[in-house]
DNA sequence: CCAAATAACTGAGTGTGCTCATAATTGAGT
DNA sequence: ACTCAATTATGAGCACACTCAGTTATTTGG
């Protein structure tokens, strides 16, 4: 009997190093090729795992997608939020915390709008559409946290007022019609609805 | 050589004819079931055509429910302007126009997510999308309308308004957060955000 | 150290949306 | 009437996400 130098147990071990293989194979792939020019048996392959095990680990390909993506949208705002510190205009700051979200889910188009797509539509009792909440919950919070700052808008309710930036988000990013747009585009197109949101 | 009753030649009559059979079996399919319930293999015997056939006037199964819902909505859309027109409060008024929307999208609600969901992320260049669109056109000018009677409002971009407010119904009526929730609550939440949209 | 129990893995199989090579139908030209 | 190009219809077949019955690995209890 060992003295077991992590606390876990082989199997634990396995279970761990076999979902770090599958996130690596799949970020690789979806980044490299886009979601859907991959097959989940590619993944599998890649990450050296049969075609069912994925699917213990990911229910369905886009919660699969939601696992590597999570990660960058994660990034995305904190840089955002960062950025956003140094801002003194309520709609600078907010736009701060907005713009790496939508680089983000604009390099790889077709990732973004899927990922954005299966946090709407998704299952949300999976673990990794969780996590994917939870960060739409973060980036609430950090937009109405900008609001608060402001007397005019805090007398207005700030979480609502974060929540409609974040409807207005989607629908921007996602919306076909804005396929062909640049990032600045989308930028533009979404600050001026802020703009007219907090009141012209 | 006939005086040809109409002007369409027996082709074009065979195709209507078609396209009217496989619509109607879609809608009574897609109604009773449920669009994920049904096969489009079920669509094409009931419409009694080949299972290839079918995709030659939907080029894919979300087309085949567009064009079914788009009916729906168009319905439910005049019952709403209609409504609207004998509201004298902005906010009355517009809830006039989107409760009907709320519910043509909830009463089965699998069909009506998936209706919203292609809206979004579909081929806007299918036709049956295009409709779709205009429907989605439709209301925010009847909405934007509304907000135009408003010396305030009037001041402040009705036109972007309406976006927002589209923004705000298409997230309250799809997310998954809402599923459990009654027509009646999914109304609440969005009178509650166009209420801090327009200004406390 | 072994046996039983449990958890994890596997890949052949399945269901389904959609395609495509072939067949049938249509109507214009003669 | 007949021919022939063009249009439309067909259903067997394909690709691929996902399942599940059977197998293997790990842990636990004795």
């Amino acid at each position: 009997m060992q003295p077991a130098p992590q606390t876990l147990g082989r199997r634990e071990r396995n279970k761990q190093e076999k979902l770090d293989r599958i996130t690596a194979a799949a970020r690789e792939l979806f980044t490299q090729f886009g979601v859907d020019e991959v097959t989940t048996q590619q993944v599998a392959e890649k990450a050296d795992v049969g075609a069912g095990t994925l699917f213990l680990y990911a229910k369905t390909k886009a919660e699969l997608l939601l696992l590597v993506h999570n990660v960058k949208y994660a990034q995305a705002l904190d840089v955002g939020i960062e950025a956003a510190s140094t801002e003194v205009a309520v709609l600078d700051a907010v736009m701060a915390i907005i713009l790496p979200i939508i680089e983000c889910n604009r390099v790889q188009i077709e990732n973004g709008r899927t990922y954005l797509r299966e946090i709407v539509f998704g299952d949300p009792s999976e673990p990794h559409h969780a996590e994917a909440l939870s960060l739409t919950i973060r980036t609430e919070a950090a937009i109405a946290g900008i609001f608060s700052r402001d007397e005019q808008l805090l007398a207005r309710d700030p979480e609502k007022l974060a929540r409609i930036v974040t409807s207005i988000m989607f629908i921007s990013m996602t919306s076909s019609a804005n396929i062909g747009h640049t990032d600045a585009q989308v930028g533009d197109e979404i600050r001026d609805q802020i703009s007219v949101l907090l009141g012209a």
